[in-house]
RNA sequence: GGGCGAAUUCCCGAGUGGCCAAAGGGGGCAGACUGUAAAUCUGCUAGCGAUGCUUUCGAUGGUUCAAAUCCAUCUUCGCCCA
């Protein structure tokens, strides 16, 4: 441990507010710190929003330190009102223990759960089978109602209505944090800056209830410059899943950064030092499209390992630098049957999910935002045929200047 | 429990009998310009076998030649009073 992780934290620009900054950072100094940070099980895959918080918990873990991965299957039953105008939708038990076995899978690619390095919890453990007086008296008397509705978090709710149901939420997390001191002797609650009044609270439960030293500490959320939460594509949100987010699509969002994010983007979601990140960042003009390069191929390689990396960024330059063909480059397969039968070209860009309806293809095509081969396609009638293919039975569609599919004839 | 008000397309938000697939903005997509950036300008933005047809303005039923718009009931939400 020959940097204290606070700073590294604080260097790459992870640490957006900390309970106790001089405490903690001797208690990183003390001994292995045992932290954990919260996933609610909304969906079946992580997003990049979560893997901010993953690579916090990775550098934790390299400087010595216990995470501890808290999968929410209690508290996703009820849904976290933070910042969100509406009540989330109810899910399903089944749906919520699928979603936390999903995520428990990905985590364990970037994280090793051995008992020893790293831990596994699930909310859903204590949450579900808690009674509801005894957790009233346990609980519920050391929080004030005032003091709840204050926090920032609820604000907007405020305004809108937030019923008791959700008002819970904070008290769940709460009672999580308190329950993981006690059980596991985790001292410190990691977690996104819009989770501060909930982290917060279970602080202080475990200062009222056990007299306890506990911490908590947030970290900056991804967003654009124009401050919308970062990782959202046309086709909603970057996922970590392969089957959800092809890694060439992955790539090509990190690719596609605005200039202002790049440095921010490094120091975050890279390990490369912190000297190479500010060189980068510093690079003006086109020559920033290098770290941009750069900073797509290490995200990639932590999510998706260098294989796929490689692979991406080989089909990126292919695709870009000399308008070219790779292997790795998104692909469509027809067989000479398929052809013969007739494939227009607006069934071809809906097999390749580009366009959600036919309508949607026609418009693009008026628009001239397709090409085929080097033409622009004017007309959406048009059909496929033999002569659109060259000898290795191979044709390129383009939407747009970005996207680029290849058309493969078996 | 009583009174009042609201619900519109991806989001915000106009529209109070036909000219409404529904203004305006945001977001998104495309074109121009560029560096796979930002900014700017322009066009598009319910669906379909498309000079037409079908579905959409919380739900159901009704009035009318004609309903997002009027009436009734219901649902949800907000505000005020208890």
């Amino acid at each position: 441990m020959s940097q204290n992780v606070y700073d590294i934290l604080q260097e790459r620009g992870f640490i957006e507010q900390c309970t106790d900054e001089e405490n903690l950072r001797k208690l990183f100094e003390k001994e292995r710190v045992k932290f954990y940070i919260g996933f609610d099980a909304t969906a079946d895959s992580l997003t990049a929003g979560h893997f901010l918080t993953i690579m916090a918990m990775m550098h934790m873990q390299r400087a010595g330190h216990i995470p501890i991965a808290l999968l929410g299957g209690g508290t996703t039953m009820i849904g976290d009102p933070s910042a969100k105008s509406d009540m989330r939708k109810m899910m399903t038990k089944e749906t919520i223990d699928h979603n936390a076995q999903c995520f428990h899978k990905q985590l364990s690619k970037f994280l090793k759960f051995d008992n020893e390095s790293a831990l596994v919890r699930n909310n859903a453990d204590w949450l579900l089978s808690m009674n509801y007086v005894e957790m009233l008296r346990e609980i519920g008397v050391h929080f004030t109602v005032n003091r709840m509705l204050a926090a920032e978090c609820y604000k907007q709710r405020w305004e809108r209505g937030l019923t008791f149901f959700e008002l819970n939420y904070m008290i769940m997390q709460s009672f999580d944090f308190y329950k993981l001191y006690k059980d596991d002797g985790c001292k410190l609650q990691m977690g996104g800056n819009d989770q501060w009044s909930n982290i917060i609270g279970g602080v202080e439960l475990i200062r009222r209830k056990e007299q306890g030293e506990a911490y908590g500490l947030t970290l900056k959320l991804l967003t654009t410059s124009d401050g919308i939460k970062m990782g959202k594509t046309m086709k909603g949100a970057l996922w970590l899943d392969p089957e959800k987010t092809s890694p060439y699509e992955f790539f090509q969002y990190w690719r596609n950064i605005e200039d202002v994010k790049v440095e921010e983007c490094l120091g975050l979601l890279t390990f490369l030092p912190m000297e190479e990140v500010r060189r980068l960042g510093a690079l003006q003009g086109s020559e920033i499209n290098k770290a941009k390069e750069i900073l797509a191929f290490e995200i990639t390689k932590t999510v998706h390992g260098e294989e796929e990396a490689t692979k991406s960024l080989e089909a990126a330059r292919a695709i870009f630098k000399n308008g070219g063909i790779s292997d790795d480059m998104p692909t469509v397969n027809y067989t000479r049957a398929d052809i013969e039968s007739g494939k227009d070209i607006i069934t071809v860009l809906s097999d390749m999910k580009l366009i959600k309806t036919r309508s949607e293809g026609r418009r693009l095509i008026n628009d001239g935002g397709v090409t085929l081969n080097d033409d622009k396609v004017t007309d959406p009638s048009l059909t496929l045929s033999d002569k659109d293919f060259n000898e290795n039975g191979i044709a390129i569609l383009r939407k747009g200047k970005k996207i680029v599919f290849k058309i493969q004839l078996n």
